[in-house]
DNA sequence: ATTATTTATCGTAATATTGCAATATAAAAA
DNA sequence: TTTTTATATTGCAATATTACGATAAATAAT
């Protein structure tokens, strides 16, 4: 099939694995470190970091977009993008709690 | 193509999107959530858990391995799945990580 | 108005992922 | 030894992802 049954899992599953996900590629990884390491955040700053096409830079942004975790802001020609805290409060949120959790139990 | 460009980034970098792409699916955030609520951690508890047939939950299981994320322990017939604290610390220390460079950061 | 400049979208090829039925494997029970 | 039980593997179809050239769109500069 190759098609993910959504609807057999709960909201907050799916929003999880949808925030993992977008980070689920080192050209994302990269692209965020990017953002946190440098004042400027204009695309094409971007673009010239990585090791990709433009267009195939360009998607990586818009999933990362869309999964919530950065924004694009436009200034003139170019667009300024930059992290989105939000779903970074939920991934960080979700891990500690993982973590947390696990300090109290004894595992095989 | 299809293939990610993986010589091209760092070894930190691939091995961050491996480990977030592992959680990237709800059925593998289930099984962690699971692993975590329950005390058991036989397969078959996992299997009967998700809506999702054995050989599906088995190829999830064995990604959640391969990632790092998750041990296997041959028990008799069965095996007892747990929670490999390893890639999680790994996840919980990243995440942290951006959000406290983020309280530091004002962006656009 | 024309020409850069910047970013997004389209189209497409190569590859990966998801899901499951069928089957294999391997240990326990009878 | 045969049968049951538990899990993994194989094979395959449907769909998704990755990457990039070509091109579009939209603003800025000339």
């Amino acid at each position: 099939m190759g098609i993910t049954k959504t609807d057999s899992f709960t909201t907050t599953q799916n929003e999880l694995a949808i925030l993992a996900k977008a980070m689920g590629h080192p050209a994302r990884i990269a692209i965020i470190e990017f953002l946190l390491k440098t004042e400027s955040c204009i695309c094409g700053d971007i673009v010239n970091e990585l090791p990709l096409a433009q267009p195939t830079v360009s998607q990586h942004l818009k999933e990362l977009k869309n999964a919530g975790l950065i924004k694009g802001n436009i200034e003139g020609t170019s667009i300024c993008y930059c992290i989105n805290e939000v779903g970074f409060n939920r991934l960080k949120s979700f891990f500690q709690n993982i973590n947390e959790y696990l300090s109290t139990k004894e595992c095989c």
